[in-house]
DNA sequence: TTGTACGCGTTATCAA
DNA sequence: TTGATAACGCGTACAA
């Protein structure tokens, strides 16, 4: 039914082997040749079958996705959909493929995984989080497989070729920057602490107000996955506390929302009553009342230098690993001001 | 260097026949055979490459999604994620896997998804959008490949088996509402003229103001991208008219974000000034300020029913098309209000 | 109930 | 520069 490299042979005259060979672009083909093959190709429609060609190949062109937790989750979040848009630069510019797994707890995603690079269905795998002694991240490494995640490894750190923002550096400068607002008790609201750029950049938080001799509280500190509910409580937990924060570094843009949206319901005003600095800078922190002043941290590059990065170790497996910063930038908005200042609204 | 069925063929003393049956699960082969070759898989690590299987097959255990436009744009919308997120539910329920197609411009996608399908990559497609004479959507029926679609086919409509909302009789009770809240100068704020959404969304439009006998303005009608500063200008215009609306119908939240921040900028309030409804009921219309009126479209439950669908299709390809229409239902937040209502703000 | 042999569409090796 | 031929790993008639 479909139309194979074998009738592409008979209709050019040719063998088999040597309409291979025009598809490869083999140099030691005559261009005449070449030319009554490709004639012949367009003539029949013909389009390579990538399983036969993986099989004999050992490689298929296509690249496989690993998102962290449920799928579910994390697609809710537009850091995803960004990267994503960085990496298929990259991956349409190769002619690749893109594979994702689904799973919804850890262990599917880990068989989802196992069962794409097995199965010979990907020839690398781009982790799409970096979370704390990940099994997937365990398996690739056993495995040898060509990977490249986005974040910092837990451990093997200079094993792994890696595409992170420094982000014990930003959360420090972060900080830094709220302190320099004269901000001193400073609120961090955190993801899962099993993600190592939460690990790091709590760190970083810490080691700035160390730096400015302001002690560190733990009631400061909140884990909260925020898309729902939890998050609200933990807020209002936060505010009703003795001293509460005057300033709040939010991991997250859409945490950030939630945060701006439950401070609005407890007739918390920001930035008049108290700061808030995130991170991501997403599309949409523009639009939120008041903006959100947020960190820009080239989402779209991350994905795509870890692209390309993973492109070149599948070229060479042995390639020495790599670590590459993405720069990052604060992007001032509304949502962040001066302790100092006076406290009239405007309107 | 892949552990193949031969080898568990060898460790479990059968034939290679028999370990395919045993994957197979074929009846026929005694339950004491399929332990000692299910040990045999174990004890190796045994996993089945797809590629082999798919050649053998004519059959990958994945199907193919493609996405409009740019996968660019479209993926900064939250609709993709969550109706990716219905698709993945299935998708996983039966051992699929998930194919991407990249490709910025619309030969591009066309392109990738002819790859796709004459590649043997998948078993069906699912297209996330339907738009007015689409290639990608003529070339999968004339190719006769398995493929369902999310909204409505402009043409040959009951050959298609499509998912959407009755989205005609949607977008004509929301005008009606927005009609009985004691509006009648409505403005529409619509994506691409291309998106049959977009057209149907109109019709419905239309239809409700001829029953209520409004007359039909030209210059309230916007079709505007909207991610970025155009939709701006559009939104000044349609406020500088001499008669502008005081309530606008939004194709889509993240729109109405847009529409928001703009009217915000301009001093207009919403909903004093004007109530703005929009569709799709994305998980962050509740954090907007104020909280959007949208109608909730069931993303999930669009992507969970068209993947069901491909299903049956790529078990009985002749299956007769369907249609599924996913119900609706308006979600009251704050962006709405009465026209007749008197304009006192509450601070 | 199980084994043998061939084909799926390519690529790669070796000759010519 | 080109052609035969043997893999690649699996499914499946057909035979036993």
């Amino acid at each position: 039914m479909t139309v194979t490299i074998k009738d592409v042979a008979k209709l050019a005259n040719v063998a088999p082997s040597t309409v291979s060979r025009v598809i490869a672009n083999n140099p030691r083909i005559s261009e005449k040749t070449k030319h009554r093959v490709r004639e012949a190709m367009e003539h029949l429609g013909y389009h390579p079958n990538f399983n036969a060609r993986s099989l004999a190949n050992r490689s298929t062109q296509a690249i496989g996705l690993v998102m962290p937790g449920s799928a579910d989750k994390a697609f809710q979040n537009p850091f995803f959909p960004e990267v994503i848009r960085g990496i298929s630069t990259i991956v349409h510019e190769k002619e690749y493929a893109l594979f994702m797994s689904t799973g919804q707890t850890e262990d599917e995603i880990h068989d989802g995984v196992v069962r794409m690079v097995q199965g010979g269905r990907v020839d690398g795998i781009i982790l799409l989080y970096s979370s704390v002694d990940d099994k997937v991240m365990n398996y690739l490494i056993e495995k040898k497989f060509p990977f490249t995640v986005i974040g910092k490894p837990f451990k093997n750190e200079d094993a792994i070729t890696h595409i992170d923002n420094d982000n014990f550096k930003a959360a420090r400068e972060m900080t830094d920057y709220l302190i320099s607002l004269g901000h001193d008790k400073i609120g961090f609201v955190g993801g899962s602490s099993h993600l190592v750029v939460t690990i790091d950049r709590l760190l970083g938080y810490e080691k700035s107000l160390r730096i400015h001799h302001i002690p560190y509280r733990d009631e400061y500190i909140i884990h909260e996955e925020f898309l729902k509910e939890g998050g609200q409580e933990a807020i209002r937990k936060l505010m009703a506390l003795e001293e509460p924060p005057t300033a709040l570094l939010v991991m997250d843009d859409l945490m950030a929302f939630g945060v701006l949206s439950t401070l609005s319901e407890m007739n918390i005003s920001v930035p008049y009553d108290i700061s808030v600095l995130s991170f991501n800078n997403v599309m949409l922190a523009d639009f939120s009342t008041p903006a959100l002043t947020s960190v820009d941290i080239n989402i779209f590059q991350l994905g795509y230098e870890a692209a390309d990065c993973l492109m070149d170790l599948i070229a060479k497996p042995d390639l020495t690993p790599r670590r590459i910063a993405v720069p990052y930038k604060l992007v001032e908005r509304q949502s962040c001001m001066a302790l100092s200042a006076p406290k009239e609204k405007t309107i």
